[in-house]
DNA sequence: ATTGCAGCGTACCGTACCGTACGGTTCTGT
DNA sequence: ACAGAACCGTACGGTACGGTACGCTGCAAT
C-alpha cells in the first residue's frame, strides 16, 4: 500500500519526477553528450541503480523525459466560447503565439534535437514520441477551432488537414529547423509573428462573405519593430 | 607538383571524395553512431592515418562532408528568361518542387539530423555550416525571382526576407521536421504540393491588377490525388 | 526495538571509440 | 631501375560510457 503523491498520477512518483527534471535541465545545457547515466544520478543526488531500476535503461529514461515533459505542458483545450471572427481570430493567434513560444522553449529544443538525433533510417522511436506527445495536441486543438470557424460560417475549406497543415506553415515556417540548427533568428516577438501569419491564413480561408480582416494588403504589412 | 584531378577543384581530391561519399553512404544507412573512423575506413578501403591526415579530425570529416554534399548539388540559378505571370508561377512551381525533393532526400535528411544532433545550447557548429550552405543558397535563388516578380509588377511587397519567408513557410510547411523526426508521411508529390503553395502565395501577394492566378478559391482545391 | 526495504554512493567490468604508430605495398618521378 | 612518398591494414594506448554489484543509511511497519 503506496501513498501516492499528488504527482505520482502523472506515471511516475515525486522522486521521479525530480530526477526527470534534472535531467532535462542537464541535456539543456549540455546536449545528448551530457546526457550520460552516471551525470544524471550526481546531478538528481541518486544513484545509478536506481535509475535502471526505474526507467530500466537509457533509452528508457529518455522516453521517460519525452512523456514527462509533455505531460507538463498539457493546456486542456478552452471551449471556444462566443462565435464571431474577431473572436477566433483572437483565439487564433493566441493559440499561434503559444505555439511559437513553446516550440522556441529551452527543453522542446532540447528534446527534439534528442529524437532527431538519434532518429535512424528506419528506427525512430523518440521521434514519433515526440510526434505524438508534441504535434498531436496542438493539430487536434487548432483543428477544433477551425472546425467551429467553418461550421459559423467563418472559414470555407474542405479538408480540415490541409487548413491546418497551411496555417503550420504560415505559424512557424522554418523557425522551428532553425532553431534546432543552432539559429539565433532575429527576436521578433511571437504575438507580432502570430498575428501576421493569422491574418495571412484568413486571407486564404477566410469565407468570402468577410473579404477580409485588415483592411491593408497582407504584401504592404509593415512589421512591427518592436 | 601534383596532378590535380577535375573534381579537386571543388577541395578534396578525387580520392577524397570517394572517402566522403562512402561517409555519406555509412551516416545514412546507420546514423551518427555509425559514422564511426574506423568503419569509414573500413567502408572506404583507406586508413585511418589517412582520414586524420586530409580531414584532422572527426569533427573535421563531418565538416568536410556537409561541405562535400552542398557542392554536388550546386544548381547555378537560371537566369529568368521571359516575363509574365505564368512564366513565373512555373519557375516558382519548379523551384519549390526541387526543394521539396532536396529536403526529403536520404543524404539531406542524414546530414541535417546530425547537425542537429551535435548542437549544443552555445555552439552549432555543423547547424551553422547546414544553415550556410543548404539555406542561403534556395533564398537567394528565391528572393531574385522574388524581386524581379516585384519589379516586373508582377508581385507586390515590401520586404523581400518576410516574402521569402511566407513562401518557404507554405511550400515547406512541417514536412521538414516530420521528416527528421522519423515520419513517413504520405506521399503526396512534390510536384503538386508546389502548385497548390505557389497558388497560395500568389494569393497572397499577386499585385492587384492580376486579382489571381487561379479561378478556383483556394480553400475549395481538390488536393491532387495523384 | 527489530526487521525489512528502498535508495544512495562508489567501485567495478566489459566494450566501443578516438587518435596514433608501425610495417608492408603500390605508385610516381627521375 | 631506383628512391621516395603516399597509403593501406592492423595493432595499440587512453578514455569514457553503459550496465551491474556491493556496502551502508534512513525510514516504515510490526
Amino acid at each position: 500500500m503506496e501513498q501516492i503523491s499528488a504527482a505520482a498520477t502523472d506515471g511516475y512518483s515525486a522522486r521521479q519526477n525530480a530526477v526527470l527534471e534534472s535531467a532535462l535541465a542537464l541535456l539543456v545545457e549540455g546536449g545528448e553528450r551530457a546526457l550520460t547515466t552516471a551525470g544524471v544520478a550526481r546531478a538528481a543526488n541518486c544513484s545509478k541503480e536506481s535509475l535502471y531500476k526505474w526507467f530500466g535503461d537509457r533509452d528508457g529514461l529518455l522516453a521517460a523525459m519525452i512523456t514527462f515533459q509533455s505531460s507538463k505542458v498539457r493546456a486542456e483545450p478552452r471551449p471556444v466560447g462566443e462565435a464571431g471572427l474577431p473572436a477566433l481570430r483572437a483565439q487564433l493567434i493566441g493559440i499561434a503565439a503559444n505555439l511559437l513560444r513553446v516550440l522556441a522553449g529551452d527543453v522542446s529544443i532540447a528534446l527534439n534535437r534528442l529524437a532527431i538525433g538519434q532518429a535512424r533510417r528506419d528506427a525512430a522511436d523518440l521521434g514519433h514520441l515526440v510526434l505524438e506527445h508534441g504535434r498531436r495536441p496542438i493539430e487536434t486543438r487548432l483543428s477544433a477551432l477551425l472546425d467551429s470557424g467553418r461550421d459559423g460560417g467563418l472559414l470555407a475549406f474542405d479538408d480540415t488537414r490541409e487548413a491546418y497543415a497551411t496555417l503550420y506553415g504560415l505559424i512557424v515556417r522554418d523557425r522551428h529547423v532553425r532553431l534546432l540548427l543552432g539559429d539565433s533568428l532575429g527576436d521578433q516577438s511571437p504575438a507580432a509573428r502570430a498575428e501576421e501569419a493569422i491574418d495571412q491564413f484568413l486571407r486564404l480561408y477566410g469565407a468570402e462573405e468577410t473579404t477580409g480582416p485588415a483592411p491593408e494588403r497582407a504584401g504592404a504589412g509593415n512589421e512591427r519593430t518592436g
